[in-house]
DNA sequence: CGCATTATTTTGTCCTGGACAAACGTGTGG
DNA sequence: CCACACGTTTGTCCAGGACAAAATAATGCG
């Protein structure tokens, strides 16, 4: 990552400085530090002044804790562990079927930087697989595909910023082009503060848009007091918000109490996303939509309860 | 900025964690620690538990010291100075003219959230005024706009990520609508490591497929020798980088230096950004465009020296 | 037996103060 | 006008201690 350029941050093959690991893995330089006093692992080597040298297997294991800690894990065991069977952790934890072979063209395009191609070629894949099966089937695959690639370092951070970023066009542009105003029901799309991750939401929002919903999209984190004045203005219907598995548990809780209480009684709320996929008992009145095939459903339910002639 | 949810990170109204102000500022918590230590600026409060503890008054003073040292001041002077004129520093420095509000417009769009609106009338504007005039005049005084507007907290860093992405798929979809492959000049732009700002490249990449040009985006943060790999692998006439302000002198010069020797000798490299702008001085056989404007005349200037058939 | 509340472990962030290397500005000589 | 050497400025790193927030386990209640 930091070699081929003989002046700066000179690491030859040895490792990669502190810094450098905190921006490859996503930890912070205090946890590298603290884990390695307390679980003896990372065990970086020593420059010529002391600093920290992480050899290039160490940040890979980093990057694989990571990844299985973004999936809910927890880091003393899995720093405990003698660093053996992960991968089947990994399995275990991120549904990985092992088929995924159908998203490994992804990576060598990604690879090659060739972003046009890469452009067209999903773009060729929405119109031919439709909406739906894009939404539910592909980019799921390419998600776990890249952040595979990211744990063995195959992928670059960079590189799978880039890949996020052409996927979300896509939805976009799909989305706006389906936009259908004043149809029933209006839902209000956005994600809490402190959660970003903006893919997830734009995939409900495009599977909602293509069974009918009229969609306003808030973007992400936003406020609560924000979301509930959104709510009031634009007479919404549904206001849905996405979690990611990092997002921690009790916080989403306490924030959907307080929006539930917030909002009309007449408004509903959906919840989806990973971070509240296992662990969520109910909430009352919030509805949890725990895989990406139940949005349709969802919508049904929705209308079943709520003939077309009765508003207003 | 952490305040309308009640529950987490109780900052009522006296300030905020040093872990905030780093997310709002982008100054490293070693570095706010540090300069209290030498400078006795920031002086922030401490909480209960001897946390620090910043007043808004100080966020916003760092968020000023950041945006200038941005533009190539150095913090010593800034923090000495008692806190005073700095105001007037922006206006050196930015070429700041003042007369700024025909980008006003931006900021209560961007605050509403009005996402759809907002991409409206970006294309409109696109389309009005031409893509030449529109980078050249519309985005830059944008880009102040949202500059001086995150400098006093009147613009959150997510709402600056959200115009940057949306001005970035403008220039992007304008771009690809007129890209000419076959034609000549054929440049192949990128930005060296560790400089990942995107948008500046996507602006000169817009002027020169506008005339003519055909261009080839790597994206950001391509190491030195993938630069020399594509050039030769595409047969490129002109490889196109582009700095920003915060990029270190010197290594852009020993970068530049590198990469000139790598590069066939028939093959130019153009070079631009606010990075390179003042203290530029020459460097054999790198050619460096300092203002946007300078983009058009350098690819006449190139086809003058390239006669349309001596190729081959 | 489900759910909420409390105790106990786990885990990340913050603190202080010291130290040095990289970046910068300046001055001198070619 | 440009290259190199020198002192200064400035950011990052280190160590070890400490505590708060999160997660788990244990407990009580309907």
């Amino acid at each position: 990552m930091d070699n081929s350029q003989p002046v700066a941050t000179d690491s030859p093959v040895l490792g990669i400085g502190i810094a450098a690991v905190e921006r490859d893995t996503g930890l912070g330089k205090d946890t590298l530090r603290i884990w390695e006093r307390r679980y003896g692992f990372p065990q970086p080597l020593r420059d010529a002044f002391g600093e920290r040298v992480y050899p290039p297997e160490q940040v890979e294991h980093l990057r694989l804790v990571k990844r299985l800690m973004d999936q809910g894990q927890r880091p003393g065991a899995l720093l405990r562990q003698p660093m053996a069977d992960l991968g089947a952790l990994v399995a275990d934890g991120g549904a990985t079927v092992g088929a995924d072979d159908t998203a490994d063209w992804i990576v060598p395009m990604l690879k090659a930087r060739d972003i046009d191609p890469l452009r067209a070629e999903l773009a060729q894949r929405l119109a031919r697989d439709g909406l739906e099966r894009f939404v539910i089937e592909t980019v799921p695959a390419l998600n776990r595909r890249i952040g595979d690639g990211w744990m063995t370092g195959e992928i670059e951070i960079f590189e799978e910023h880039l890949y996020t970023e052409l996927v979300q066009n896509q939805l976009r542009s799909a989305t706006h082009a389906l936009a259908s105003r004043g149809t029933r029901p209006q839902v209000l799309l956005t994600t809490l503060k402190e959660e970003e991750h903006l893919l997830g939401l734009l995939m409900v929002e495009s599977l909602l848009a293509a069974n009918g919903a009229a969609c306003v999209s808030l973007g992400a984190q936003t406020p609560i007091a924000d979301i509930v004045g959104a709510a009031r203005a634009t007479n919404t219907d549904i206001v849905a918000l996405s979690f990611s598995a990092a997002y921690p548990w009790r916080k989403a809780r306490d924030a959907l109490i307080q929006l539930r209480a917030a909002l009309p009684v007449a408004t509903e709320l959906w919840v989806g996303g990973a971070g509240l996929a296992g662990r969520g008992r109910k909430i009352a009145g919030v509805r949890a939509i725990g895989v990406l095939r139940d949005v349709a459903p969802a919508l049904t339910d929705w209308h079943a309860a709520h003939p077309p002639r009765a508003r207003h």
